[in-house]
DNA sequence: AAATATTTTCAATTATTATTGAAAGTTTAA
DNA sequence: TTAAACTTTCAATAATAATTGAAAATATTT
């Protein structure tokens, strides 16, 4: 397998994978290819490497940004705009649990905390397990979030974020 | 906010987030729907419920026993087939992940595997980065996979524990 | 074995999401 | 300020995924 024919695979797989947790599968493909590209690449670039169209990679290149996992990057003389992803995993990991505790595990809280304040009538066995599986719900997303929230700034902490470089 | 009310907020949240990471919407709504039902539902209560098709109903409860967190039973003198959710979100949570592990983790590490064997030309700048943000990811994923393993082993051992624990 | 109840399948349809490409918008350089 | 280089937008189109519903299959009862 030569280097072309890797990235090809991984940047395929990646987009599967992709497609599995809600990213689209583009978005996925793009983010793959710049990370396994040494230099910064342009709309073009990611164009032709993908064989997506224009508004296609433009677009996907704006929601990796977003995301921030990709930044934008101006070259000195040149006026096209380079495209860049962190290579370092472990960091993309902990943004893009960032970015999902804010986009999704924040709104099903709230909605939590909504459906809890439904009058409880301890008669209906339907009111008492929907009371019950509410709470065991909250619980485990509150924990989730304390989990995350320590862990994400862990990574902001030199002392922690050395600490769990261990799973680098 | 009285039961129904609350119970259809979640059951539509709970689809909401589903198809945010790549459930699909009506699988998370039978889900959320069963979990929320002291009783176990039959296909008709689901349809009727969600107002939603027969071929649908089945097949996305089919879908869920097959991903270990749905139940059929049958009742005594009773023809339907029953289906009930497991109310305990923690072992839920468990089940998903071992699940997602095995279809998702599982071969994206092989791809990594493969990926892994393209010959290097260290002059080569691309196929230094290549080599090097696969070993990251590699790193990254075993690293899930055996956290995956241990918290999965751990949630067995204590489920068993707990299960013995009845004939004491 | 036939009638009835129930579940499953699957081709057709519908809904959703992704993609294109060309026009409009913006920025830079001459 | 005009032209060229480049980026963004977005309506139209295409691709994908979900859903329906009726027929076929299966299971149960009489």
């Amino acid at each position: 397998m030569n280097l072309e024919e890797a990235k090809t695979h991984l940047v395929q797989a990646w987009g599967t994978l992709g497609s599995s947790w809600g990213v689209s599968r583009s978005m996925a493909q793009v983010h793959a290819l710049l990370l396994v590209s040494a230099e910064a690449l342009t709309t073009e670039d990611v164009m032709e490497q993908l064989q997506i169209s224009r508004g296609n990679a433009n677009m996907n290149l704006r929601d990796l940004m977003d995301w921030g996992i990709v930044k934008k990057i101006h070259k000195p003389g040149e006026r096209k705009e380079y495209f860049w992803a962190d290579k370092d995993i472990w960091k993309v990991a902990m943004q893009v649990a960032k970015e999902r505790k804010k986009r999704e595990l924040e709104p099903i809280l709230k909605v939590l905390e909504q459906v809890s304040s439904v009058e409880a009538d301890v008669m209906d066995p339907d009111a008492k397990q929907f009371a019950e599986v509410v709470q065991g719900l909250k619980k485990f997303a509150n924990n989730a979030n304390t989990t995350l929230e320590t862990v994400i700034k862990a990574e902001e902490n030199w002392f922690w974020s050395n600490f769990f470089k261990i799973f680098k």
